[in-house]
DNA sequence: TTTTGCACTCTCGCCATGAGAGTGCTAAAT
DNA sequence: ATTTAGCACTCTCATGGCGAGAGTGCAAAA
């Protein structure tokens, strides 16, 4: 009789096995043979009768070995049906809790608190740590004020509502008065507090529309400021790595090619940003593993992460990129409760 | 007759197969031998000779050999008489100068025009770039805003001379009105605005001073704001580097050990700090060679710096970071250039 | 169904070997 | 006096053989 194909209808002593092995692997890196899992197991059983079992495993797919004397390893669909079916998350001790609690305490502007999330996790975690930016389109805005710098040009800066602050230089078609700027900064705020940027670009094409028609408007010079002020969308980073060196420590990335390729794509953010948003609107904890979902980047590297809300609404995505081989049952919490805590920061941030 | 000892009165035969000899090991990083070195040289001599003048040239201090059969290599001392006596940088392109001139096309804030700087740099030698960033200490207050956010918050935003913006984030002892603000910033701008954050500091002390005595004052609540507004240092990086992963790529240095250590050092910033403001008041290109230096997690690596600066002030250290064995006649005249441009950026961004 | 026994395979560290590169020294040549 | 040729010597590095160790798969026994 063939083995079982169905990971679903695994006996449960297999799956006993099974487990023990991806974590005796995750433990210390080493491929693991049927002597060690025969002394390590509870079960009683001889090295033979396990090597039957891995034989197995490995026809389903869940294990590899790298070559024929080497033991096993567990695959990439071994990992998955691992952490998705087996794998126990471990609870967080009180200091670990307090610990993050302390460092997410909300006292400053937006983007220094998420600088600090990320480097948070990744010091808790030994890995990379990555928090993503909110994208501000969706918050409201608060304040708006102008400051005129020399010649034409003027410094814009937008306050949301998330406490996060944008700053840019537009260049205007004349010099305009510090009145002027006042006037209009009034205007603004009165006529568009409170809206996201998206409703406020709209908006504003209207009212130029409007402007044509109605020339002697006293608001002509704000909306015309405005235009451009709202228009330009400032260059700013999509994500914030910290802790990437932590990487260097761990055995099977140390290889200086893989290394630099894993690090370029940090600073190219496309790939990542791409795998972040992809679960933006999962819920919870999710754990991409890297040959599976095909960013060959990220092979031997698995990305556990979770979007971050406030008031209901989703505004990241954090989480920790490492080795498939991490230790999920800490790393997951973590995650997971670092999450949650800093969508409350921002929201008692308001 | 034992071999001259000082290296200002070497022969120009010797000088010469000298500088042959780091030319040849910078370009592809092998150690010379006596063959190559004869044929490469214009000199017409025999090996055995070039051997002679080799034994001589170890004796100084300037070449050294891995082990008995490996041809030679520069030493540390060895570099920098290359650099000091006899390299002689090349012109740049003008395609190079452009490009470096575009970059620094100034029309953004501060902040992302040094970010930009470094991140050519790094591009155009295909070395990690550095930028030191001016501490704002020196420049002049031009504005200050106050934002009211929820409960007893005030967001201060800082505007410098030199288009730096600074936001903070305060926490007052009581909630203030937008007016009150208003009032505050109005009075602070007039009072303060020209000075720099030093004496800003200095004479709101003295302001307190006095106004315990006239408790009437009304502008007892903008002294106090501003005391916190102007004290609390915000947390803002030194430096930034750009493509560190360039580093990757140089043989010598493809040792992960290594990497790690020299981009811990780029986080922890402490020992490049300390490199940095060395050279921040010497006229010009400075070099350091890493193991001349002292500083261990740059063995291998030479840093070339150059201060920049505006109206006659300096601002701050810019630089490459490569290994020892670099195209420093290319290097050099774009750091150079790269400063003198920078500064003038920076000049005509007031 | 499990276990024992055994032959087989693959990696890895070790050692010897030899080619290649470059040196230093001595003696000859210029 | 300087340069060159010759030569023995040393060191690295790639190669291949070898044996130990680890682990497997299979067949036969329990």
């Amino acid at each position: 009789m063939p083995a079982n194909t169905d990971i679903y209808n695994l006996p449960e002593r297999s799956l006993r096995l099974f487990k023990i092995l991806v974590e005796h692997f995750i433990q210390d890196g080493q491929p693991v043979g049927s002597r060690t899992l025969a002394r390590d197991s509870d079960l009683d059983l001889s090295p033979a009768t396990i090597r039957n079992i891995m034989a197995d495993l490995e026809d389903i797919g869940l294990l590899q070995s790298p070559h024929t004397s080497a033991g096993r390893v567990p695959t990439a669909k071994g990992y998955r049906f691992f952490v998705d079916s087996l794998l126990r998350v471990s609870e967080l001790t009180h200091n670990e809790i307090r610990r993050i609690e302390e460092e997410l305490s909300a006292s400053e502007d937006t983007q220094a608190l998420l600088m600090r999330t990320s480097n948070m996790l990744s010091d808790i975690t030994k890995l990379a740590g990555i928090v993503m930016l909110p994208k501000q389109e969706q918050h409201a805005l608060r304040q708006v004020e102008f400051v005129s710098l020399s010649d034409n040009r003027v410094l814009v800066i937008l306050v949301f509502n998330n406490n996060e602050i944008q700053n840019r230089i537009i260049h205007t078609a004349r010099r305009f008065s510090p009145g002027e700027l006042q006037q209009a900064s009034n205007y603004l705020v009165e006529t568009y507090a409170g809206k996201d940027l998206m409703t406020v670009r709209k908006e504003l094409v209207r009212e130029l529309e409007r402007m044509k028609q109605n020339v002697t408007s006293i608001m002509t010079s704000a909306i015309e400021i405005a235009q451009q002020a709202f228009t330009k969308e400032p260059i700013r980073d999509d994500f914030v790595v910290a802790g990437q060196t932590n990487l260097m420590d761990i055995a099977e990335l140390c290889d200086v090619e893989r290394l630099k390729k894993l690090f370029d794509s940090f600073n190219q953010k496309r790939d990542i940003l791409h795998l972040l948003e992809q679960s933006a609107h999962a819920k919870g904890v999710q754990i991409f593993i890297g040959e599976e979902a095909g960013y060959d980047v990220l092979d031997n590297c698995s990305v556990v992460t979770s979007p971050y809300e406030s008031e209901g609404q989703i505004l990241g995505v954090l989480g920790v990129i490492g080795p498939t081989r991490m230790h999920y049952e800490r790393v997951i919490p973590i995650v997971d409760i670092t999450a949650k805590m800093l969508g409350s920061a921002l929201n008692s941030n308001n």
